[in-house]
DNA sequence: CGACCCATGGGGGGACACCCTGAACGGACC
DNA sequence: GGTCCGTTCAGGGTGTCCCCCCATGGGTCG
């Protein structure tokens, strides 16, 4: 690769998880073919941590709070301008499709689950410090369904704009337009217009099937 | 606590997790006064870790695979003969109200979610060791909420009549009032009376948390 | 600069959800 | 036979959901 820095130099990485303890696992199980540089627990840490020490890998929890939803990826999209330089590879709890999908999506390289034990995940980040795209063996297969149908099947969800996100998460999960306008300091009105753009962007009809769409997608 | 072994001698551990990062961070982050002595990444191997090591506190992941739902409880209900000898504190990255409880109900004596510290969790297994029970802070409430209505909250369902069995599945669907009618052959005044006594009697305020209700219990 | 999308919010209205009271019938239990 | 409960249904009311229309301000893109 010819971006590859100094040959035989260690790969520095930033490791990004709510986890403290997750974190010093990392530390501990990552081998010295790579050299953890830094560290963040929360969304601000990660993006001021990444910009400030330019690491060659990022591994990021995709499951960081923060983010009305998955702010592992707003790591990713607070970092774009380093996309070229720095590359991601996501960990996650979950390997449902439309988490990984949605963090490819977002810009991640690579996605690996976090029953990997530490030796893999070196190899994971080296091949994605490389250039590669990597993703848990039982991930492949239908990640790559994914971007062959992508177009039709899963960009119902990439056609949300941000804030029609916010209010579908809470009215999924049972929240009334009152409560929903409450928690987003907004109007019951504006919940309504979101809402309703929702259900018709998603071709549903009203919000038990959004409910439902949303839980057979593990979006609650 | 009488029940204490030599009063100075560090608490013996075994860590069940199905992540062996986690596992490496729990043994680096808890310090001097635990001692780890096994671990265990899955239900078969930490029942039987458990039942030959017999340690003081198993510090054991609720969201193990293997059980149908929740296999950190499985190793729980195949450990009870143990119960007296050896605590269990749930960890688990969830902290729904479902999840505690039911893991405190299968017998661990505390529920901490990952996100504490390796100093949080150390002082929490102390804590176990000496006989007490121990939540992270902001579970402390409703657990105690729970257990105040724990032995009514069970039988819940055995109060339904099978007529409002009929209707609570329906409805917990997503069905509306009408169809639910149509469905059962009964006018919709009947099926509103038969919702109003199933919110009553489950202490429910209106369908969307009967629908998360049964999901929960897998009813659907 | 105009076209377009997004976020915000308002008026109004039909349909539905949920609650209250009240009532009729049948079966079960003592 | 009286009492309780489950099942069936009604009238009437309030609040929520979801739709239609509309408007304003900001941002982007060609």
């Amino acid at each position: 690769m010819s971006e590859a820095p100094l040959p035989g130099a260690p790969v520095t990485v930033v490791v990004v998880d709510d986890h403290a303890v997750f974190r010093s696992g990392l530390k501990a199980d990552l081998d010295e073919r790579v050299r953890v540089v830094g560290e963040a627990g929360t969304v601000e840490e990660a993006v001021t941590a990444i910009a400030a020490l330019r690491p060659r890998v990022v591994l990021l929890d995709v499951h960081l709070p923060g983010g009305l939803g998955g702010g592992g990826r707003e790591v990713l999209t607070r970092s774009t301008a380093l996309l070229g330089e720095v590359r991601f590879l996501a960990l996650s709890v979950s390997d449902a499709a439309e988490d990984v999908v949605s963090t490819i999506r977002a810009g991640a390289r690579g996605y690996v689950t976090k029953t990997a034990s530490g030796r893999e995940i070196t190899d994971a980040v080296l091949r994605v410090a490389e250039g590669d795209a990597v993703f848990s063996p039982r991930l492949a297969g239908f990640v790559l369904d994914a971007f062959g149908t992508a177009s039709v099947a899963d960009d119902e969800l990439g056609k949300l704009s941000a804030r029609e996100l916010d209010v579908m998460r809470l009215i999924a999960r049972g929240y009334t337009y009152r409560e929903t306008a409450k928690e987003l300091f907004i109007s019951v009105k504006t919940v309504e217009t979101h809402v309703s753009a929702v259900l018709r962007k998603l071709q549903l009809a009203n919000r038990h099937e959004l409910s439902r769409w949303a839980a057979d997608r593990r979006i609650l």
